[in-house]
DNA sequence: GCCGTTTTCGGCCCGACTGTTTTCAGTCG
């Protein structure tokens, strides 16, 4: 079959979909009570895929660059192979034959296991989550053997969430939360010292299940038992010595776990994670002879347990560097920490420039003399101010008549708004056929070209590409703005060839937008990752509507950390001279410039 | 099933909690 004819009839499986498949094989396999090792591998694999920054599509045709992935040997290659060429896999469908549909979503529940499943299964008929929800509510599946009342309840509890899909919440939502409940617990328990988030919020992942929080203090049961008190805490799930868990409003979990001094550096290590550095972690420490917990190192010459007060010190034992957070996810970091190669993470601080912000011209809540203000209170150098063109009749989008006086009242505002500088801006429309809201001579009177798509989101993944393509071709447009139009857990992305999108960008000079609304994180971070590999230079925009958006910039920040991406890597941490030279550079050369930059940092 | 500055075979991370049990299975992070 001509690989047109493929194409057609098979759906281009993306690395989520992949991943999928192999966690799916992990979890069966648990079921049929298969070797713990084959278990761990296909887990491995699944995590593997699903950070993996490269398309699995595009190199599932060559086993042998399969393998070179860590965690990928012979066999998985060969399935991964099969799956990607053919859209199935023969061991997985045999797999999943053996056992009701259902069973999958059911082990997805918390604190039912393979033994639990398969008992449920065997002894009760149950092979839906609807079974399964009956079973719990008339008692028959407290019955079962190891449940008991308490653990059906447990149970019950997971599946209500789950079937209100509240079992993830995106971190726009958990880091506040975090904030709150640490701002509340440090008023209520003054005795509680470096009290911290940790857990994947730490690590910027876009999503939390549910909250971590570390602390110190020398009387940890009254801390624990001030948490469980919290205005904000709406149930106790359990209260002890040094932890405690609660729902609070909303219906978020949080943790809270208390430690002494000494304990401290090993626990927030421990509980930041990711599990796959934990385990990374250990098994380097059990090549040295040594065993990592979360209460230090033990092993050595007396066999005692060695404690330390900070993760640098666990790092350091262990013969590395401390490894930021962020890239905690074993995706290379520990082959870039030994060979000295850790990326120097853009920070906060190092950002100057905001250059994609809204005023009330279009859909934005404030006037621009007090989205200026704001910007240069909160110690910004420069932005741009882009409010919509014309085709975002629902966003208030700008005529070019408005646009005219859009860029007067800039000018106005800029030349009085003390140091900061303002760019005359456009977050311009990317129209269905690539073409784009303004002309081409009306762009070029901009300082900023912001290009985005915002209809149209459904397109077929060539028709996609080629209209990005031509965008990021235009001789005026900056920058790409939140490429992939997703919602963090709300709407899905565009679909398209985003290795191609890279390159053109990369060779044009036109800049990625790492959007830093936590509601869109657009770039995501295995992007940024992909798209700094393939040569692309980002820009972290708040695109604010509001002066509080401006707060946002720590959500972009994460993202483009996540990814790797180093303060040479992000453009509108440049001076607001430098930023004005490369805005004066003309496209051709921009890439070029950026070189230019690259060699000089 | 994967992997190798202790191994191409024989290993494979670590501890705690919960709720069920009369000594620990099951699950989680």
């Amino acid at each position: 079959m001509p690989d047109s004819e493929l194409s057609k009839d098979i759906k281009v499986l993306d690395n989520q979909d992949v991943a999928r498949v192999f966690a799916d094989i992990a979890t069966l396999l648990q079921l049929r009570g298969d070797s713990v090792f084959k278990i761990r591998a296909y887990t491995r694999a699944a995590e593997v895929f699903e950070h993996l920054p490269t398309q699995i599509a595009s190199i599932a045709g060559d086993e042998d660059a399969l393998k070179e992935i860590p965690g990928i040997g012979d066999a998985i290659a060969a399935k991964t192979h099969e799956l990607v060429s053919t859209g199935r896999m023969t061991f997985f469908e045999k797999l999943r034959s053996e056992f009701a549909p259902g069973l999958l979503e059911i082990m997805a529940i918390p604190e039912v296991g393979p033994k639990t499943a398969i008992r449920a299964t065997e002894e009760l008929g149950i092979e839906t989550l609807d079974d399964l929800e009956a079973a719990l509510r008339d008692g028959s599946f407290a019955k079962l053997p190891r449940v008991g009342e308490k653990k059906a309840q447990n149970i019950l509890r997971h599946l209500e969430a789950r079937l209100s899909q509240a079992d993830r919440m995106p971190i726009g939502k958990a880091l506040p939360l975090a904030e709150q409940a640490i701002k509340e617990l440090k008023k209520a328990a003054p005795g509680v010292r470096r009290l911290t988030v940790a857990g994947s919020i730490r690590r910027w992942r876009e999503t939390a299940g549910d909250i971590d929080l570390l602390g110190v203090a020398d009387d940890p049961e009254a801390v624990t038992a001030a948490f469980a008190a919290l205005p904000m805490v709406v149930d106790v799930l359990g209260q002890g010595g040094t932890k405690a868990s609660v729902i609070v409003g909303g219906g978020a979990q949080i943790d809270l776990r208390v430690t002494e001094e000494r304990y401290f550096g090993a626990l927030l290590l421990y509980f930041t994670g990711s599990k796959q550095h934990g385990i990374r972690l250990r098994e380097r420490a059990q090549r040295m002879g040594l065993s990592l917990n979360e209460y230090g190192l033990t092993g050595g010459g007396d066999g005692e347990l060695k404690s330390y007060e900070t993760e640098v010190a666990v790092y350091e034992v262990l013969g590395l560097p401390y490894i930021p957070p962020e890239i905690r996810e074993d995706q290379g970091e520990f082959a870039a920490a030994i060979a000295g190669e850790l990326p120097d993470l853009v920070e906060l601080e190092d950002v100057k420039g905001d250059l994609h912000v809204h005023s009330d011209w279009s859909d934005g809540h404030v006037s621009i003399e007090q989205m200026v203000h704001e910007a240069g209170a909160r110690g910004l150098d420069y932005i741009a101010m882009t409010d919509h063109s014309s085709g975002r009749g629902i966003a208030n989008g700008l005529s070019v008549e408005r646009l005219v006086a859009h860029n007067r009242e800039i000018e106005e505002f800029g030349s009085r708004a003390g140091g900061l500088r303002v760019f005359k801006g456009s977050e311009v429309d990317i129209r269905a056929d690539g073409t784009l809201d303004y002309s081409d001579d009306v762009l070029a009177d901009l300082d900023v070209v912001i290009a985005s798509i915002h209809s149209g989101m459904s397109q077929p993944a060539e028709v996609m590409t080629a209209r990005i393509i031509k965008a990021i071709e235009n001789p005026y447009v900056t920058a790409i703005g939140h490429l992939t139009t997703r919602f963090v857990l709300d709407r899905p992305p565009v679909e398209a060839d985003f290795d191609a999108i890279f390159r053109a960008a990369s060779a044009n000079g036109t800049l990625m937008e790492i959007n830093a609304s936590p509601k869109r994180l657009d770039l995501k971070d295995s992007h940024v990752r992909r798209a700094r590999e393939l040569g692309v230079r980002f820009l972290i925009n708040t695109d604010s509507h509001d002066t509080d958006n401006f707060d946002s910039l720590r959500f972009g920040i994460g993202t483009a950390r996540r990814g790797w991406a180093e303060k040479q890597d992000v453009l509108n941490t440049l001076p607001v001279a430098e930023f004005e030279r490369f805005l004066r550079t003309p496209k051709p050369q921009r890439a070029a410039f950026r070189a230019v930059q690259a060699a000089a940092v």
